[in-house]
DNA sequence: AGCGCAAGCGTAAAGGTTTTCAGAGCCGGG
DNA sequence: CCCGGCTCTGAAAACCTTTACGCTTGCGCT
């Protein structure tokens, strides 16, 4: 084969074209294609092009052309099944319309958060995806509106996924699940399984996403006819630990509770390896539901009743919805439903505690 | 606050040096800061751009300065727990080191692994990595080779995660987990517990990491002086559904085995499951062991034993010895240790089924 | 034959930044 | 007093590609 690969140093179109006896502008219009040129010439260059193995400087081609495809997802960490789910998301609709994809992690950092936003402003992405909920407060608000007027005027969209707008008025869009009615579901499921005594485990004061679950944990409360006082929230944040932590707490302070929501399905997980620490069984002794329906939730002990949400589907509309009323959606608001799924994490009340 | 925002368009270095009153030459200079500039002329600088809210277009830099610090790492999957660890892995160490982190996803689709170095090619990536194993064929070979030698010509390193190198001499670098050992510990493991009937569940021929899981599972039944056919392999593949169908399948037809070796945590989940649907226990009926101890293998029913693999510190490895010894490492080949985990999901065989 | 038109292709500019080179102004030492 | 050298700054080149513009050539029509 004639493949001559140079020894070191990217090679250029220049080389190309040389090699093709044609001029750069002939090169480019052949490699592009978005120019006619005759089939002979055409393949002389691809040819010359394979043979150097040459690929275009995407630098180059950016500067003057515009900038590539390129949509950037920000997450709290990759890790997390939830998030991973929407980053995939994110990324197979992204690669459909062959866009690249960049990832972020930000370990819930304000500051990483603005130095990622900083460097995909600066890298050219032409779409920022902001996921996960957030404590709303003047220097969240102030924060975003920065990055959707900063965007804007470099013609790039910004989408916020499960976190609010900071005002209506700012150049974003908003897609999230409806965090209210599902908590308001998986609540009333519990409430016609017999239980009175239900903690929510996992309220994150100021948190937009947790907030919510827990006004819909509050308003199914009260629709069956239940005082205010009935409600009982734990404030101890996310994540397995804290879930292992607060539960271990909680069983050792009270019994006057025979269910426990969990703020999403990692608290669910530390709260139901404590229960059984405890020497105490789901949903025999304590019924519990989660909230996200991660992949593994079905594998807990016992399979977890939870809250479904598209999470995949969520980056999915993400991208969509971004990429296809370019003018006509700024400001728009999507919310997207939910469902619950029952596995055995729920029964009655113990016959002695019903209360 | 001065603070005239542009209203559409890039701000460019031109208008932040003209607001300042200086050229562009000392503009660059305050604003990169690889040259010495009078403090007065600094400030009026870095004020003149913050006033504008001046972002350095990547593109132009990368342009003329050599690219920017960039890595890429591509997976099967980002939703898989492993997978998504080794990728946060690689995300915290570049971005301690400043650098642009990139996260692609193929599918497992060779197809797209290639469209996506060819991208990190032509957006100028330093550092590809690409993770997971692998069916080790002439395709396969022939691919990485191209890779290597077309990264490495153009200045960028290559690493292998868990993947062979299709020659030693080839420029990239190989950093994996010694699959074998940890095998053949977890599997010596069972056999201590007094199994004899051991299944593997999970293997997937060709494929270097899961043949290396199998090999060490073959080399301590023969430590132990069990004979070669002792050893029974199913290879239906990983993940939780495969691991599902293999089990229940496999009880469908013989009781010939106290114990199973998965594959992966994720086989073992679904194994998990298929024997629960049985109606047999385990420990008690059968004992079940994984690989990789992913985050939720001890919420598993019951908590999991398994071989931890260090699945960051794999991310974290990967881009510290890429960029420790630029050029002494080439074709150097790093081994990770492992070590087993115990939980609940081993017993003793049942007494009236000892081998 | 002469003219017009189209196809094919090359020249050059543009895009934003960094960096080299050199010029200008100044200070101190000889 | 003069000159060497130092500090600060600016003009311009370089990075690589795309594309607007215009030149040449060849063909078909009158």
């Amino acid at each position: 084969m004639g493949n001559d690969m140079v020894s070191k140093g990217r090679v250029t179109i220049r080389e190309v074209a040389e090699r093709a006896g044609v001029s750069t502008a002939t090169a480019s219009r052949a490699l592009s294609g978005n120019h006619p040129v005759p089939a002979a010439t055409r393949a002389r260059v691809l040819r010359a092009a394979r043979d150097l193995d040459y690929v275009a400087n995407a630098h180059a081609r950016a500067l003057v052309g515009g900038g590539r495809k390129m949509a950037a997802v920000v997450v709290r960490q990759v890790t997390s099944p939830f998030y991973a789910q929407v980053a995939e998301g994110v990324e197979a609709e992204a690669a459909d319309r062959g866009w690249l994809c960049v990832v972020g992690a930000t370990g819930g950092d304000a500051q990483r958060e603005m130095e990622f936003v900083q460097l995909m402003r600066e890298e050219g992405a032409r779409l920022v995806i902001l996921v996960g909920g957030v404590v709303e407060d003047d220097a969240y608000r102030e924060r975003v509106a920065h990055y959707a007027h900063a965007l804007d005027s470099s013609g790039a969209r910004l989408v916020l996924c499960g976190r609010p707008a900071p005002d209506p008025e700012i150049p974003a869009l908003v897609v999230e699940f409806d965090n209210e009615a599902g908590a308001r579901a998986v609540t009333a499921h519990l409430l016609s399984a017999g239980h009175r005594g239900i903690v929510f485990l996992g309220g994150l004061p100021g948190n937009t996403a947790l907030d919510a679950r827990v006004a819909g944990y509050r308003a199914a409360l009260a629709e069956h006819g239940l005082p205010a006082e009935a409600a009982h929230v734990v404030d101890c944040g996310l994540g397995r630990a804290a879930g292992h932590r607060a539960m271990t707490e909680l069983l050792k302070r009270t019994r006057e509770f025979t269910a426990v929501f969990a703020g999403d399905d990692m608290v669910a997980a530390g709260a139901l390896r404590a229960i059984a620490d405890r020497g105490l069984s789901v949903p025999g002794d304590i019924s519990v539901v989660g909230y996200n329906d991660i992949p593994l939730a079905e594998d807990f002990n016992p399979p977890l009743t939870t809250v479904r949400t598209p999470a995949e589907e969520l980056g999915r509309a993400a991208v969509r919805i971004a990429l296809r009323d370019p003018e006509h959606a700024a400001g728009a608001h999507h919310l997207l439903g939910t469902h619950i799924v029952v596995r055995d994490s729920v029964g009655a009340p113990p016959p002695g505690r019903a209360l």
